[in-house]
DNA sequence: AAAGATTGAGACGTCAATCTTG
DNA sequence: CAAGATTGACGTCTCAATCTTT
C-alpha cells in the first residue's frame, strides 16, 4: 500500500492499471451485446428487472433500487420511466410516505427477466468465470471489496453488496 | 474453469461478479470527475493525449491509436475531431497510403497532458492502486489478463496490452 | 471487394434545476 | 430546509451507412 509518495505508478502497478481499464472499456460491450440482441435489454435495464424480481410484492423504492443497481437517482428514474412505457414496470407512491416512489416488476416484466436469465448467465459464464480458476474467483471478490471501499466508501451505492441474486429469477 | 453445466452461478461466483459489475459501473465516474474538473478531459481523453504523448513523433494512425485504447474507430473519430476542435490534436492523410489517416499531439495538446498527469495518477492511486496490497496488485493484473483473453480474443483491441505508460508525459 | 476512416441519427448518462412531501 | 424523486438540456457512444483508397 502507497509504496511510494510520488505520483507515478511502478510498472507493476502501470500493468495492473492498463489492463483494469481494458477490462472495464470492453466488459459492458460484450454483455450488453448478447443481451440487446436477446431479450432487447441494456444490462442495466437487466439488472434493474432482476433486483425487483427477487424483492418482495417484486417491489422496491427507487432509491433502494438506486443503490442496489450503483447508479445515481436521476439515471434510475430515466430508465425506469422507460420500462414502464414497454409496461415491464409500474411506478406508484407510497401510502406511508408521499414522497417515495415504489418500482413493481409486473408480469410481462418477470417473463421478460426469466426468459433473459439463462442467456445472459451462459455469457457472464463463458466471459467472465471461466475465464478464472475458482482461486481467482475469490481473489477478485476480495479485490472489489478493497476497491469498493475506496469508490464508495459510505457504501450507500452497492448497498452493502450482499445478496444480489443476478439468476434471481 | 466450467464448475458445472447448468448455466446458474454459484455463490462465490456470484459475489465476484455482482462486485466486477460495481467496480465496472463506479470506477469511470470517479476518474473522470477529477480528469474533467481539473483539466477539462474525459478519461477516454486524457488516455488518447497519453497515448500520442509517448508515440514516435507524437503521431499514431486511427486504428493504431483505437487499438491502444480499446475503443472502437467510430468512437475514437469523434472524439479525435473534437480535440482537433480545440486544437489539441492535428490530423493528416498518410503520405503513403491514402487510407490512413494520421493523428499528432500539438505542442498545447502536449502542454495540457503534461500538467494534467500527475493530478490523475494521484487519484489512480488512492481509488485504486493504494486501496490494494502489492500481491492483490498482482493478482489483479493476471485476472485481467485472462480475461482480456476473453473479452479480446483477437488482441486486436488492448494492443498486445504492453508498455502503455500511461505517465507518459 | 476489402481496408481505413468518417458521418449522422438515435439512445443513454450526467449535471443542474425543479418539484413535492415530510 | 432536507429527503425523495423527476425533468430537460447537453455531451458522448453506438450502430449502420457511406466514402475513399488500395
Amino acid at each position: 500500500m502507497g509504496t511510494q509518495d510520488v505520483p507515478w505508478l511502478s510498472r507493476e502497478e502501470l500493468a495492473a492499471w492498463v489492463r483494469l481499464n481494458a477490462v472495464v472499456e470492453l466488459l459492458p460491450g460484450v454483455i450488453e451485446t448478447q443481451l440487446r440482441r436477446d431479450s432487447g435489454l441494456t444490462h442495466f435495464e437487466y439488472y434493474v428487472l432482476a433486483m425487483l424480481s427477487e424483492a418482495p410484492e417484486r417491489t422496491l423504492r427507487m432509491t433502494a433500487l438506486a443503490g442496489m443497481t450503483s447508479a445515481t437517482l436521476p439515471r434510475l428514474s430515466h430508465v425506469v420511466r422507460r420500462l414502464e412505457e414497454r409496461g415491464l414496470v409500474v411506478r406508484s407512491a407510497s401510502l406511508e410516505d408521499g414522497r417515495v416512489t415504489n418500482a413493481s416488476l409486473t408480469d410481462a416484466g418477470w417473463e421478460l427477466v426469466v426468459s433473459a436469465a439463462p442467456g445472459h448467465v451462459r455469457n457472464v459464464r463463458a466471459n467472465v468465470i471461466d475465464a478464472l480458476s475458482s482461486g481467482q474467483v475469490a481473489e477478485l471478490t476480495a479485490i472489489c471489496d478493497a476497491l469498493l471501499k475506496r469508490l464508495d466508501p459510505s457504501g450507500k451505492m452497492t448497498g452493502m453488496y450482499e445478496r444480489h441474486d443476478e439468476a434471481g429469477a
